[in-house]
RNA sequence: GUCCGCGUAGCUCAGUGGAUAGAGCAGUAGCCUUCUAAGCUAUUGGUCGUAAGUUCGAUUCUUACCGCGGACACCA
């Protein structure tokens, strides 16, 4: 890495000059901004204290040691505090050579025993998915990628929460109403159907409710006494005590749950390593708990219940056991990190849910560390914000959520419609142009929701569609394709591939543009190394769109094909060709595919 | 009430101590007989929520306040 050296050289340089402990040199290295010529910049104005001198000269003064003393450094000039550091041709000669053929650069190869645990999407079996699952997914598959690409092994797991209440609701519905429907009888996607069991209950529990409050019960105590609510909790006791007619009904539905989301994990891209139920995992903990009981870290009071005191943690005190000898969330959780813990021995642990239940992880984590498990630290929340709507959040009994399979439908369509507008269709025959319709609709939501930090919160506005111009993902598609048909011209014109992979008689100066290019293609592995250590895929979203951007202004601007200096030609394909790698696995990484040609 | 996160252009978002705070969308004006115009160029638009502090230097770090969101269940 150059940039290593620099900063090595560049501490030997004050250390040398200005005589002091180099150890102690915190050297800032950074790219230099496009309206300046250069490479790197240093900011010198922490050195003016030890070199007694203005920025100018002390700047000056190691800009001569560099130049001296480091081969690659071509020259450099000063401004204000800045010293702008400039590499050789050479330097960026050997670097497109050495590298733009190869396919896989800047991915790194998984390894070692350990792998990185990634949960995520982990729905509820009670209705379909959602925008807010569809961020959960793509987050949790794209940090995948990303880990992987950065050295890890990663083991994608998916924690399917299919018993409970919830679930138990949807079931009544249908049996009281359903009229034996099923997704065949009734034409409609499994999960979806389920889900609309699930709103029915919730309607006829409301009017339950509104007839005991308009008796004079209370809100609170009706909502406790609703006829509809009890028999949904007798249902859910008739499940743990394996009630065969129950469980038969919980497998018939949750099957055509299943058989709904492997159509939205599939149309979205998604998969996992392993899947793993909650209703075979949701007794584990109890023995943690006992475990705590034991060494005294938890406490039983005299209702039978088990609770941890982390106020000197500075948090409450947390339930893990109900005074029935009942699980709770916290309990299932303790003993599915345990379980994953045994099984993987996994480096880290991640979680990919919601920021709400960043309490619960806080807790979670402490109770491991109470408990003396020393992993509880591998465990990584990553918390990711709401998608919001412009009218607040999404609430699934008002009908606000938007549905992801609805959405995806959408985009599939834009995409068309876009296509037509723009009469990019005469090439392509129906089946190409449907697949082509759903790599760009696919690209540009995820995209969308991807260039987001993870950590904050997002806006989705369901009335204006997605944008497919400017920062957005078919604007990144379309870079490729048109790389990909400069490629298949060299082709055509005869020019064949390893020709254009030998620079060694490329004596022309580098265009800006072309350095532009260059420059950004020289910063993919250290970019991919930062999305890692900052859990964000949108590192990588942010960098392929510049990297695209710099592409099409080299594009504008310079010939390729026409250039008739065959070294230049050559060395120009070279780019083209790294460039274009480097967007496909940019684009890998996010999980979107990209196009030959749009 | 306590704790956590977020406030950057009309809108959606970048910018994890450095130069004149950047993109896209929207608006305006240009560029296709020339390698794909889903592109490129120019231009309009900012007291970086407010106020103090630390620093040679703060949108970035600290504190307080204001605004928005979330959490603090014998729910998951």
């Amino acid at each position: 890495m150059v940039e290593a050296r620099l900063s090595a050289a560049i501490s030997e340089a004050i250390a040398s000059l200005y005589s002091i402990d180099r150890e102690s040199l915190q050297i800032q290295l950074q790219k230099t901004r496009r309206e300046f010529e250069g490479d790197f910049t240093v900011v010198v104005f922490p050195y003016t204290r030890v070199s007694k001198k203005s920025p100018e000269i002390t700047a000056s003064e190691i800009g001569d040691y560099l130049c001296s003393h480091m081969p690659e450094v071509e020259s450099f000039n000063v401004i204000k505090g800045f010293l702008n550091i400039s590499l050789k041709s050479f330097y960026w000669i050997t670097f497109l050579q050495e590298n733009c053929s190869n396919i896989s650069y800047g991915l790194k190869a998984p390894a070692g025993d350990s792998p990185v645990v990634v949960e995520f999407s982990s729905p509820n079996t009670n209705k379909p998915l959602h925008l807010g699952h569809i961020r959960n997914n793509l987050l949790g598959f794209s940090l995948s990628r990303i880990l992987e690409a950065s050295g890890n092994k990663v083991a994608r797991v998916n924690l399917v929460n299919d018993r409970g209440i919830h679930i138990c609701k949807s079931m009544l519905a249908w049996q009281k109403w359903g009229n034996g429907e099923t997704p065949e009888t009734s034409g409609t996607k499994g999960d979806h159907l389920v889900g609309k069991y699930y709103v029915i209950f919730d309607q006829h529990y409301k009017n339950e409710i509104a007839e005991l409050v308009a008796s004079g019960i209370e809100p609170e105590e009706a909502a406790k006494k609703a006829p509809l609510i009890l028999e949904a909790q007798q249902m859910l006791r008739k499940w743990e005590a394996h009630d065969p007619e129950t469980i038969r009904l919980w497998e018939m539905m949750n099957r055509w749950v299943y058989d709904g989301f492997d159509i939205t994990y599939k149309t979205l891209g998604i998969d996992f390593d392993k899947i793993y139920y909650e209703s075979r995992t949701y007794l584990l903990g109890k023995s943690l708990v006992n475990e705590g009981i034991e060494k005294g870290v938890f406490t039983k009071r005299s209702d039978g219940s088990v609770w941890i005191d982390l106020t000197p943690d500075g948090l409450d005190e947390k339930l893990l056991l109900r005074s029935d000898g009942t699980s709770v969330y916290m309990t299932q959780d303790m003993g599915t990190a345990r379980q994953r813990y045994d099984e993987y021995n996994p480096s880290q642990l991640i979680y990919v849910v919601g920021n709400e239940q960043e309490y619960h992880f806080n807790v979670l984590k402490l109770v491991l560390k109470h408990l003396g498990c020393s992993w509880s630290d591998a465990i990584y929340h990553l918390s990711y914000g709401m998608v919001e709507l412009p009218h607040g959040k999404m609430k699934s009994r008002e009908g606000t959520v938007v549905d992801a399979d609805d959405l995806m439908q959408e985009m599939f369509e834009t995409a068309e419609r876009m296509a037509r507008e723009l009469g990019k269709l005469e090439s392509f025959d129906g089946d190409e142009a449907e697949k082509l319709y759903r790599i760009i609709g696919l690209g540009a939501l995820k995209y969308f929701i991807l260039k987001v930090d993870p950590k904050k919160n997002m806006l989705f506005n369901p009335e204006e569609s997605v944008d497919f111009n400017g920062n957005t993902g078919p604007f990144i598609q379309y870079t490729y394709a048109r790389i990909q048909s400069v490629m298949r011209k060299a082709l055509e014109l005869g020019i064949n591939s390893d020709q254009h992979h030998d620079f060694s008689d490329y004596t022309a100066k580098i265009a800006p543009q072309e350095k532009e290019v260059l420059r950004f293609l020289h910063d993919f592995p250290s970019t991919i190394s930062l999305a890692a250590e900052m859990h964000s895929p949108a590192v990588i979203a942010n960098y392929a769109y510049e990297l695209a951007g710099a592409y099409n202004r080299f594009y504008h601007d310079i010939t390729i094909l026409k250039e008739e200096d065959e070294a230049v030609r050559n060395f120009r394909l070279g780019l083209c060709n790294f460039a274009g790698n480097v967007i496909s696995n940019a684009m890998w990484l996010l999980g979107i595919e990209v196009p030959e040609r749009m």
